[in-house]
RNA sequence: CGGAGCGUAGCGCAGCCUGGUAGCGCACCUGCCUUGGGAGCAGGGGGUCGGAGGUUCGAAUCCUCUCGCUCCGACCA
């Protein structure tokens, strides 16, 4: 509900089934790989189960809009997703079914695409503000769905499966895949020793070889040998603490995968087996982080089994086709922003939005006449929210030994009315005739009138969730009072039967608007 | 895809190493008792030990295969 609320003007039919045709008009159904879940009805006709739904709602908006006077759109949908995971895990965290509210703006141009992302960017905050979240919003990579610029909406929470930095004096936020990081600059250092050719039997990675050789793994190039979905071998040269961003390797090469050579690669391009592979005398493409710029007196592998060479300066004993940023953002690394510096975090990502471009309009044909009677390509914007992951993540966030801890405006109930004795006639009629007060005040509300032994009702109440509950007892109905207590502090307090119903809605009714 | 672990009563587990009557807790059923923080006492029911094959006088236990689930990794340098 929460999200329909700020989510827009049309609810489209849901369409689960999707056609390949559709796919393979805007080239993901090629792209997207094998998380696309395929399937093949009767006539062995493939089908996919949508994952996400740009192509279909472009499908529906290219039939339905001929003019600009149609326009701006922006339709939504909540319903299943499916993604052929490479490994599902975490229960709703990531499943290969999944609920996903998804929305798509339409507009005459990117001005009126830019207002649509920035409305939904803000509608997005209010919804995770309001469901009690810690989270960020923090530039990401737009990965399988394109466009020009994304945010994803990060749950802050150490069991999170994405890092994302932010910087500790401006607002610059991103997830580590996007993270950028600034060229230091500068020409080569003059380097101080000689190239040297060493013995290192079998000492084949960064800490070996560093713990061998008595050097910080900074000193070391690590050299790692890939090659890209295009079938090429590159080599990628990074200081040796140092991880590869595959990601930013991928936008440099212009493909959509690198993975590391195989064995067999290695031993071809390098004549040695691997972790004895480096950039001097090496052939082929040569990329390298910036910070390898600046690196003298360095150890490499040599190209040679349990040889490395020291004294390796970048400049003199080898050269690098390109320089730039490749590797992974850590603590401490330099804001690209500001003078800042970064700090890491592990987050949940529970929704994200994109700036689409005409990237699906334009292959599928979704145009409209504008008011010079010209054809126009639609500018689309996408956005998305991971609906249970929403609720796993506000948990994660809220729980305590007694288990959950709803914040008010996602509990599946507001109240609930505990009734300590259902066989007491009295208690009985107190608590239903409370049951009905609120429910006429609107509140969602949970009458536990089963015949159970009051601990384990008050166990249950908590196990849940409910943020309040209102215990109705005959100990209490004897002083003409009842009981109410908050689920997070555990407050108790005695309010006069009379004035309860009003009491617990005015509660409900302030921690929604707080 | 690579690695590890687990499948024994409805649920959670022990037993397996060292083969010999299948066990515990919770849940369930009956009775008594009990109603403001998952009660107590007494009695009771329930299991093709994931599946197939093998070794053996005898297999939950040992061996082989197989199915399912979970976890870790998928950056070796």
């Amino acid at each position: 509900m929460l999200i329909r609320d700020w989510s827009s003007d049309v609810c489209s039919s849901d369409l689960m089934v999707v056609p390949a045709e559709l796919w393979q008009e805007s080239t993901r159904w090629e792209q997207y790989g094998k998380e696309l879940l395929r399937l093949k009805d009767r006539k062995d006709a493939d089908f996919c189960l949508g994952p996400t739904h740009e192509e279909v709602i472009t499908d529906i908006v290219r039939r339905e809009v001929r003019s600009y006077r149609q326009l701006p759109l922006n339709l939504y949908q909540i319903q299943s997703k499916f993604r052929d995971e490479i490994r599902p895990r975490f229960g709703l965290m990531r499943g290969r079914e999944f609920i996903m509210k998804d929305a798509y703006s339409f507009d005459v141009d990117e001005a009126g695409a830019d207002v649509a992302y920035d409305k939904m960017y803000q509608a997005y905050r209010r919804i995770f503000e309001r469901c009690g979240l810690r989270f960020r919003a923090v530039e990401a990579d737009t990965g399988n769905i394109g466009g020009s610029s994304s945010h994803e909406f990060m749950v802050l929470a150490d069991s999170g499966e994405d890092a994302i930095v932010s910087c500790d004096s401006c607002e610059y936020a991103a997830n580590v895949e996007k993270a950028e990081l600034r060229d230091a600059g500068g020409d080569f250092p003059v380097p101080t020793q000689a190239l040297t050719k060493v013995a290192t039997p079998g000492q084949r990675t960064i800490e070996e070889v560093a713990g061998f050789l008595q050097v910080e793994p900074a000193r070391l190039i690590k050299t790692l040998l890939l090659r890209t979905d295009g079938g090429e071998t590159v080599a990628v040269l990074l200081r040796g603490d140092r991880e590869l961003n595959d990601i930013k390797l991928c936008r440099l090469l212009g493909c959509n995968e690198v993975e590391l050579a195989d064995e067999e690669t290695v031993r071809r391009v390098t004549g040695a087996p691997s972790g004895f592979a480096g950039p001097v005398g090496l052939k082929g493409r040569i990329l390298a982080d910036f910070e390898v710029r600046a690196m003298v007196d360095a150890v490499t592998g040599a190209n040679e089994v349990d040889t490395h060479y020291t004294g390796v300066a970048c400049g003199r004993d080898f050269t690098v086709e390109t320089f730039a940023d490749l590797r992974e953002a850590v603590a401490g690394d330099f804001c690209p922003r500001c003078a800042g510096k970064l700090e890491v975090w592990r987050g949940i990502e529970v929704g994200h939005v994109f700036k689409l471009g005409t990237k699906y309009s334009q292959a599928l044909g979704a145009t409209f006449l504008d008011a010079q009677g010209q054809e126009q390509v639609i500018f689309m914007g996408c956005y998305g929210i991971g609906v249970g992951r929403t609720v796993a993540a506000a948990i994660e966030q809220n729980h305590d030994e007694n288990g959950i801890v709803f914040p008010m405006p996602i509990a599946p109930f507001q109240v609930i009315v505990t009734m300590v004795n259902p066989n007491d006639a009295e208690v009985c009629a107190a608590a239903e005739k409370l049951y009905a007060e609120l429910l006429e005040r609107g509140i969602e509300v949970l009458l536990d009138d089963r015949d159970e032994r009051p601990g384990s009702k008050f166990k249950d109440a908590d196990l849940l969730g409910i943020p309040l509950r209102v215990t109705v007892g005959a100990r209490g109905l004897k002083d003409g009072a009842l009981e109410v207590q908050e689920r997070r502090s555990g407050a108790r307090e005695m309010l006069p039967l009379a004035e309860v119903a009003e009491a617990v809605a005015e509660r409900v009714r302030g921690a929604l608007a707080g």
